[in-house]
DNA sequence: ATCCTAAGATAGACGAATTCTAAGTCAAGA
DNA sequence: TCTTGACTTAGAATTCGTCTATCTTAGGAT
């Protein structure tokens, strides 16, 4: 969004057309969009974008740090443009819906010196999974 | 191994050279093989085996709960034979490697109430990420 | 020991998701 | 306005996995 777009200004990133749809399709709270969902919301708004596109700024905003790959499933990759705050994703084994969530503790803290095998580790990214209202 | 034939063999798993073959590769901690990397495995010692029967044992084998299928990148699956006791895993960033390890506390325990959306939560799972010592 | 037959194996076609390539287009600084 | 390198495009190619039609075989029945 605004917010976005000014910020990737402000990085230098050459502006155009193709890249502020984009943007724009990935705005929101709970967006998790795969590639051809962002192609297709594109598409309505700028027709002639092309697939590699979506790919190529798709790529360019998660390695910015502005948005998250997120592969929750065998299937598609999701993009999460909620990049800002850490949270931790909560998915239906029925329908795929996924909900961001926010687990209290550092999930890091659980894994001794001894589980760590000389890792320096950075990160830890939990998928919890169960059925959702609608499924259940 | 040994221990894995028996235990199919008696649920009634019908015994062939490339099931028996899969089932022999997949043994051993730490082992996170993807689909053709057992399939090239399992040709060192039975060349004619097809990466169609790898595929439809590793589903087997997965269905029957004897080993994992792990996703740690957006590439290829991996199938880890340890499914006896609950474990994370810990990947390099550098070099994709992966440990087996062992969190302290339950990891769904993280999760509060409030952060359910009304799901019937049932499993975590949890993905450490750094750089392993031989990247460091 | 041999026969039968459903379960399993095979090669290769197919499909989805993603990446690559070569050529055309354009944003933005000079 | 001009220039140029960065961006976009269509479509081919790649990767990972599934499906299909046909052939083979494990293991119980005879």
């Amino acid at each position: 969004m605004s917010d976005l777009l000014e910020r990737l200004r402000g990085r230098g990133w050459r502006m155009t057309a193709q890249r502020r749809v984009v943007a724009e399709v990935l705005d929101g709270d709970h967006v998790h969009l795969t590639a051809d969902e962002v192609h297709a919301r594109a598409a309505q708004r700028l027709p002639e974008i092309s697939r590699a596109t979506v790919y190529n700024t798709l790529g360019e905003l998660v390695t910015l740090g502005e948005i998250l790959e997120v592969a929750t499933d065998g299937r598609a990759k999701r993009y999460d443009p909620n990049a800002h705050r850490p949270h931790q994703h909560l998915v239906c084994s029925a329908c795929g819906t996924i909900r961001d969530v926010h687990p209290t503790g550092d999930p890091l803290a659980a894994l001794p010196a001894a589980e760590r095998f000389g890792f320096a580790v950075a990160s830890a990214e939990v998928t919890y999974r169960g059925l959702c209202p609608d499924c259940a």
